[in-house]
DNA sequence: AACCAGGATAGCA
DNA sequence: TGCTATCCTGGT
């Protein structure tokens, strides 16, 4: 890998904190950091260089099929309308939603493939994001393109039919073997099902994802926001809905209740909102204290 | 040595 | 519908 340096979006439209958060904070698997304001991480069969120099950032690629400045620039989501998304939120009369954009600026949905999307949320469940990363690390590794850099491909789905329950629970996946199994069997026998779910409007992609085994609505709010640019879905973790309760006084509250709230309070950009909260609640609630009540 | 974690599901009221 | 126990594994 020979390739230097170069620049990449409007430096007005990015920002350190919200750009590291945006790779490293659980929306992407993909990206380690890798020294002081520089990252790695796999976008398809691309490695990618990233790094936060003289307030603006660079990048190069490598790979088998290292990827193109145009691809990057949407993958971060680094045009206009990433201003004019946050412009529609309704920061002006939220408070919560306001401090949340100001303390994590900068911060973006990454647009990114659907099929890597729904294997590391499959994984999700009930896991931390170094666990997350790790039992990715070890499919990837076991069965995807080695990519040089200690970097593997994802796989594909059809690589991963071949793989048996037993085989996946060495893997150390646990329960969700059978769900990674099950997937993996439905999606080698329909080719072109997700990118066909990917471009139904968001509720009907929706519930046909949820026919899938393992994935519940959070799952599937996760793959339609994260891998099929769904900017409505927003996914409810504990993260948000500790925020939900809290900052909004929702308790009490069903999960269906709290999704009406969200597409009418937040509006077609609920999903960016989502982030924001999650960021900033994980940021200030690293105590498990304060549970229910 | 229990208990919990960025969930889904079956089983029951 | 709404609630609960259970599912694996790794970490505290």
């Amino acid at each position: 890998m020979t390739a230097s340096w170069q620049s990449i979006g409007s430096a007005d439209l990015i920002n350190l904190l919200g750009l590291e958060e945006s790779l490293l904070g659980g929306q992407s698997f993909s990206w380690s950091s890798q020294g002081e304001n520089q990252w790695i991480g796999v976008i398809r069969r691309a490695v990618v260089h990233l790094r936060w120099e003289n307030e603006q950032l660079q990048w190069k690629s490598s790979g088998s099929i290292p990827i193109g400045k145009k691809e990057l620039e949407h993958y971060l989501w680094l045009d206009d309308s990433y201003c004019r998304a946050i412009d529609a939120l309704p920061w002006r009369s939220d408070l919560s939603l306001d401090q949340a954009i100001k303390k994590f600026s900068g911060l973006r949905v990454l647009r990114q493939p659907i099929d890597e999307t729904l294997l590391v949320f499959l994984l999700s469940s009930a896991k931390s994001i170094p666990q997350i990363k790790q039992l990715r690390h070890r499919i990837h590794l076991n069965f995807g393109e080695d990519l040089g850099e200690d970097l593997f491909a994802f796989p594909g789905w059809e690589r991963l039919s071949k793989l048996s329950e037993t085989e996946a629970r060495k893997l150390g996946m646990g329960y969700r073997a059978k769900y990674l199994v099950g997937v993996a069997q439905f999606l080698s026998q329909r080719h072109g099902w997700l990118e066909e779910v990917s471009g139904l409007k968001y509720k009907e992609a929706r519930s046909c994802l949820m026919e899938l085994p393992g994935v519940g609505p959070k799952v599937a709010d996760c793959v339609l926001l994260f891998g099929a640019g769904k900017s409505q879905a927003f996914p409810i973790d504990t993260w948000i809905l500790q925020a939900l309760e809290r900052q909004y006084g929702m308790k009490g509250w069903t999960m269906q209740q709290m999704q009406e709230f969200a597409g009418i309070h937040f509006g077609q950009h609920a999903g960016l909102a989502q982030q924001f909260l999650f960021s900033f609640q994980r940021s200030v609630g690293q105590t498990k204290s304060a549970k229910k009540e």
